[in-house]
DNA sequence: CCATTTACATACATACGTGAATGTATGTAA
DNA sequence: TTACATACATTCACGTATGTATGTAAATGG
């Protein structure tokens, strides 16, 4: 039987649905089969649709995938904010860990990589990953992280701390099944030990 | 004319030059096009042979990939030693990220990736990938970095500064030709500086 | 309520990668 | 120099990915 709320269902909504499932399944065979892997077909046997589907919504798999991009760049990054603008170095701290270790952040070093391996294909990709780099520069345009932008001192270990986050996000990345690593703790307590130098004066 | 070296060139040698040749193709490859785009066809292209050679010398794929990686590990990490056992820390965060920094660092990450994204293909290469791990963990049966194993803080910021150079060469890597990032010197020189703290005691 | 668009499924043409089978040239030991 | 092993090249059979063309069901609007 159908339902009130299917059968009234528009095909604005049908649309928007059928977008979004395409997009959580990209994000997650992103995450789970790399992007070399991450065809067409898996996405649609994820999405438990066809690939007619896909071709109807998008103009071609990177198309896709440019769109997933956004919408997870939007959805870690954009969705929180790190307090008001009166944070702490170390809060931020927290902030950005607890954003750059969720697992979909694994699809973004993915694409990332690819857009090097395979400028070709990932040409309708680039202009989403461009759009959001400035988000890790400390600079005073960051919507983000104005503070570190005058203080040059603290602008450095921005970037220190962006790297080493990076750089756990990748040991994520490449572990089994994306677990966690043992000594996170230990690295992220060292920032955080480093941050509340700058919180002090 | 056939020199005499050439003449002479027993079967052992053509074997050896003709392995060292698609290593370093393979690295090259992985490199320049990443794991996925590194296919057979590929990587004889730039080794100027026919994939009748590689498949003579090695049964597959992964399997010259997995050579490739332990060749590579030799060379970037073993194959030079941060001095002494009585290097300052100072001295192994330079003698570190002259290690990480290196182009042949960029393969490492793709394999490391690869093995997550599709175990299947790679379970040949697998072993090799364990074989090095201990490399970067602080620990007294470390063979590089014993000091650091008894030492709980200084273990702490070994740990820090590994995962901060690796989110550097992960820039690297995903930069468009594998280019330095501008802020590296920044980053490496913050590190140099709570390095010293520890040189002081 | 019927014509028309929109949303999706199915079918097919094309391209590329792998691995095995087979053929040939070069080195080596008797 | 004969007899065989090793080193490589060529070809083919097969799987899988892409993009497009065509068919059908579900919404929309007059």
């Amino acid at each position: 039987m159908a339902t009130a709320a299917n059968r009234t269902r528009t095909q604005a909504d049908r649309s928007k649905e059928m977008r979004q499932k395409l997009i959580d399944a990209t994000i997650h065979s992103l995450i789970e089969k790399g992007y070399a892997r991450t065809t067409a077909v898996e996405v649609c046997a994820r999405a438990n649709v066809t690939r007619g589907a896909l071709f109807h919504h998008f103009d071609s798999l990177p198309a896709l995938i440019a769109v997933a991009l956004s919408d997870t760049y939007d959805k870690l990054l954009l969705s929180t904010h790190p307090a008001a603008g009166d944070t702490s170095v170390e809060q931020w701290i927290t902030w950005g860990w607890s954003r750059v270790s969720q697992r979909e952040f694994k699809a973004v070093i993915e694409i990332w990589l690819a857009s090097r391996n395979d400028p070709d294909s990932t040409a309708d990709i680039q202009p989403a990953i461009e759009r959001y780099k400035e988000i890790f520069t400390p600079s005073e345009d960051n919507r983000l992280f104005k503070r570190f932008g005058s203080d040059k001192k603290a602008g450095a270990f921005y970037r220190l701390a962006v790297e080493t986050m990076f750089g756990l996000a990748l040991g994520r990345a490449t572990n089994p099944a994306g677990a966690p690593l043992d000594h996170e703790e230990i690295v992220i307590d060292q920032l955080r030990t480093y941050a509340r130098e700058f919180d002090k004066k």
